[in-house]
Formats: structure tokens, sequence, C-alpha cells
DNA sequence: TGAAAATATATGACTTGACAAATATTGTTT
DNA sequence: AAACAATATTTGTCAAGTCATATATTTTCA
């Protein structure tokens, strides 16, 4: 097992769990940045598009639900998204407290193009992470998540909303 | 209609990893932030007093090779911990473009009551992982670092300035 | 030497996220 | 039905981070 690193930190020594983990964040963040930039929407933008493509969540508090961000500024990148013409807001006819999000034809015929990139900049980090390694990190994390009682998310109600008033 | 929910996915599909590596840095993030508040620091500047009580670096720029966080806002964080009256700086005699970064007496007292908060946040996510999976996790962190360019930072210069000005 | 490049720090402008509070609407309770 | 609690969304305010730029100082090297 070879620890070969010797005592290589000069790297705060108490909290590098939060220390590595955190670095590692905010690389990934700082590559899909760029890797997202040239199609005009921020990575923040992008795990909203996606999770609306999918049909995971199609409310702002079903957003919040399974986006680790706060509803504030959730709404905040919703309204980007729609002054992009990506995303429509809808209030629910059934219950006019909730708005119903949905893509665009743009943002429709966007989100797929934005896959690849969020696909090549995961893979920058993972290359040369054995696909063993790669499933046992995730499980990891959704063990300290849960650990923590942040619910690893089994996301039971995907809460997909349906009618909607006109226009 | 219990949605049973077997697919354990209401996440965005693509980008697992930006996503788990995200929620884990932003939970680990607040928790500490709620482990430090009644000592008056921030996470923010809890690294910095740790990075420098650790003698692992005492300029901004060396702060800024250790620390995820751009030197802008370290500096920033200087100013507030300066206020606070932890910290001091220092322009270098022998160069007087570089500013000695060093602990106030009250800082020197505060770092070491800090540790165990930063500690009990750990342990709230690391209890029941156990330690090959801990190792296991940082390992597979630092090998994504460094398979994207982002050194692993072996930090090899623990750049620490001597000669001050007076007062 | 002296001009240009490099380095260290700080500041300005802007973005994003957190938390609290406001607003609107629905549910519940009696 | 009226009052109160709960829910969905939005907005205000602030903290913290990024990038670009400014300033001061050293280094480099033509």
């Amino acid at each position: 097992m070879t620890i070969q690193q010797e005592n290589s930190s000069a790297i705060p020594s108490q909290g590098h769990l939060g220390y590595w983990v955190g670095s590692l964040a905010s690389a990934i963040h700082k590559g899909l940045g760029e890797e997202l930039a040239p199609m005009g929407v921020t990575p923040g933008q992008w795990v909203i598009l996606e999770a609306a493509f999918d049909g995971n969540a199609n409310t702002l508090t079903g957003l919040a639900r399974i986006i680790p961000v706060d509803a504030a500024a959730i709404s905040r990148q919703l309204d980007k998204l729609t002054d992009k013409g990506l995303v429509r807001r809808r209030r629910l006819r059934s219950d006019r407290r909730t708005v119903r999000i949905e893509l665009t034809e743009a943002g429709r015929d966007l989100v797929p193009k934005l896959a690849p990139r969020v696909q090549a900049n995961n893979l920058r980090f993972l290359s040369g992470v054995t696909a063993e390694e790669q499933s046992a990190f995730t499980e990891i994390i959704q063990k300290m998540l849960k650990n923590a009682g942040f619910a690893a998310e089994p996301a039971a109600a995907s809460q997909t909303s349906q009618e909607v008033t006109a226009g």
C-alpha cells in the first residue's frame, strides 16, 4: 500500500478533508466554467438546464431539492436563463403558488450540446482513475453526506407538476 | 403511486462527478461554518489562520499557493483578520514588495481552540468511513487534481520570509 | 545603466451563493 | 368562515470569490 506520501504537506494539517474536497470542487467548477463559456452558460446555469431537461424537477423547489444550492440563487439563475431565452416560467393553474419551469425550444436544443463538454471536463479529472475507484469514490461521498445528515437525496418524489395556465 | 425510486437518481445524470463533489464540499463548508461561528471566524478565515499557524506560508502569495482561493480574496480576508486583531502584516525589509503575515498573540491563542471544532466537523462526515476508505478517498482526489493539471501541491518550498521592517 | 519583464500586493467591478424577510396562495383547525 | 400554519417563489442585503487592473518594487538583460 506504499503510502508514499512522506509528509508531503505544506497543506493545512487539520481539516484535510475539507481542504481536498474543496480544492477538487473548485478545480472542477473552474474547468467546467471554461468548457461551458463558449456556449454562453455558466456551471450554475448548466445544472439547472440539465435537471430540467432530464425532467427531474420542473419547479423551483424541485430544483432546490436536487441542486446543492439555495432556492433564492436558483431563482436568480432562472431569471438569467429566461433572459437568454432558454427557459420559461409558467404559473400553475392548480396551485397558483408554484411556477412550472420549462425549457424553450432553444433550451432543449442547447442542452444536448452541453453534455459533451461536461463529459470532457469530467474526463480530464477521471482519466487514470479506474472504474472501481470512481464508484468507490462516489460511494464514499454519498456515505459521508448521509452520515452528516445531508440525505444523499433518494429524491423519492420527482415532483413533476402538470397543469399550467395558458400563455 | 409510491414512486419507489429504484434508479436512485433525480440527480443530474451527466456530470455526476462535479455534482457529488460539489454537494460534499458545500456540506462540509456549511458544517464548518456552524462549528466555527461561535469562535468568531469563518471557514475562509480559518484556513488562513491554520496555514499561518503551521508556518506553511507567511506571505500572501504563499497562502494563495496552498489555499484554493485567489489571492485577492485572501487579501481581503486578511483585512478582516487584521481588524479582529488575529493577524498582522509587515512589509519585508529585504523585498519591499512582499508583506509578511504573522499571527498576533490572540491569533496564536485562538488557532488551537479552533482545531477541535474542525475535527468535530470532519468526524461528522467521516464516522462510518473506514481508514482505508479515507485514504483511498484522498488519494483519488489527489490523482484527479494531478490529472487535470492542478498540481497536488507538493508545496516543496514552504516559502518562509524572514527579515521584516521594524514596527 | 536603463528599459522592459516579472513579482507581490491591493483594489475595483462583477458574479454567485447564503440567509432572512416579504408576498401570494393553499391547507388546517376549530 | 376566520385565523393560523404551511408552502412556493421572489427580493433585499451581505459575504466571498473571480478576473482584470493598478501600484510598488525588484530582476533581467540588451
